[in-house]
DNA sequence: GAATTATTATGATTTATATCACAATTATAC
DNA sequence: GTATAATTGTGATATAAATCATAATAATTC
């Protein structure tokens, strides 16, 4: 991983947008650009948190580990934050942070961070509110893996990816996952997200070339992700 | 559920602690004291929030349901703060609030617990970080729920349970559950929870007395909670 | 562009854990 | 203090999904 100085427009990340203008100065100051290249960390589950980065371009996996298993906790894309999960009564990484595809970020380092949380009061309370949102996801996906069925999760798990990627001119979603990588989100074996994509394939709900996954009845899907 | 006013101290939960104390009279002011008996609802998962309970005395769980089955993401005891979850995106419960005992608590209507983050920038600097830690616990156990075995984690239910509440001078961790609300905890069933205990009884590790239990063997029990 | 490595596809087999069933306690209510 | 409901104890059975095994592609790398 490669730091080095270079510029941002200042105003593409919530951390900009938030904070007082008098205090961008002190932010182009101590941010660093960082670039990786496809599959490498950007943080890694049990260091010490150095700081927290905002996503210029890229893909980013947000991960922990259990032995080989490993459970994807959520995907971060352009404008969004990432390391924030070890703030906390430790600042030690709980997950970490793997790049899907090349990706830009903006490095704040830890204590000036915290320095600016300080002083922007806005901020702070975006940043509460965003976590008291994550923390909601997390129960739910949390309740989902105690109690969904596998084909329940894997229809959610498409969803949710629908929802934050978008999908492009042909329809397909517009995010490219391994199967294992799916499946990890989903929290499976990517044997089994084979079986239930084909499955669902050939019930018409989605259609699946390679890694590109379009979904033909949302309805359907949904229907899966309900209660019984 | 009746509410009454009555005074508490004041200053026995962070909220007060927190708060400038030119505030203190606007909270006294606010809040209000809510007493519910042993098993009623404080509040209920998809309604509308309409505040924040710091409870005084008493158990809570708190839990979500899926169908017939509960998940509970958590216990909270005097000095806790519960229904913040209700906070982010929409302002809707995501999980409910069941007193185990009977429950004290003091009531902080949603609109003016707003509005005392914008005064109070240590509170909500402490929300926020509070925030922080629940969602590394919450992926954690979300973790835990997808590949963890079922005996690690009720290990890791009980490790958990006698850090929060402690032992009693006999031993026996210091909250006493029914079997099927250990197992929505562990995120498994109330016949699972039993065979697994009689197992760890057996081996010495657990004692079990009815709802009370003793942790004889701590570390065997870590030992479970460990990958591989 | 050949060689190596990773991913995908697919069936057979295993296993952990849920579900079902019912008796025995224990708690709660009237 | 008896009646009713809830919880606990225990074995038998079912099953969803993981694991194992192996071939077929596809994607990197040198």
């Amino acid at each position: 991983m490669k730091k080095q100085k270079q510029d941002c427009d200042l105003k593409s990340c919530m951390y900009c947008q938030l904070c007082i203008p008098e205090w961008l100065p002190a932010i182009n100051a101590n941010r660093q650009m960082v670039h990786i290249k496809k599959g490498e960390l950007l943080f890694k589950e049990d260091e010490i948190m150095r700081g927290i980065y905002f996503l210029y371009s890229g893909i980013v996996k947000v991960h922990k580990q259990w032995g080989q298993k490993e459970l994807i906790v959520r995907f971060a894309k352009k404008g969004d934050i990432v390391g924030h999960r070890g703030l906390g009564a430790d600042t030690i990484y709980p997950v970490s942070g793997t790049s899907l595809e090349a990706v830009t970020a903006c490095f704040i380092p830890l204590d000036f961070f915290m320095a600016s949380l300080k002083i922007n009061y806005d901020f702070m309370h975006w940043l509460m509110l965003f976590f008291a949102e994550e923390l909601k996801q997390s129960e739910r996906k949390m309740r989902n893996l105690a109690h969904m069925s596998v084909k329940g999760r894997i229809a959610q798990a498409l969803l949710l990816l629908q929802n934050k990627f978008g999908v492009k001119p042909d329809g397909h979603i517009d995010i490219l996952l391994s199967r294992q990588d799916l499946a990890s989100y989903a929290g499976t074996t990517y044997e089994t997200v084979f079986r239930m994509m084909s499955d669902l394939a050939e019930q018409g709900i989605l259609k699946v070339d390679g890694k590109k996954i379009t979904v033909l009845n949302q309805h359907a899907l949904e229907v899966l992700t309900r209660d019984e």
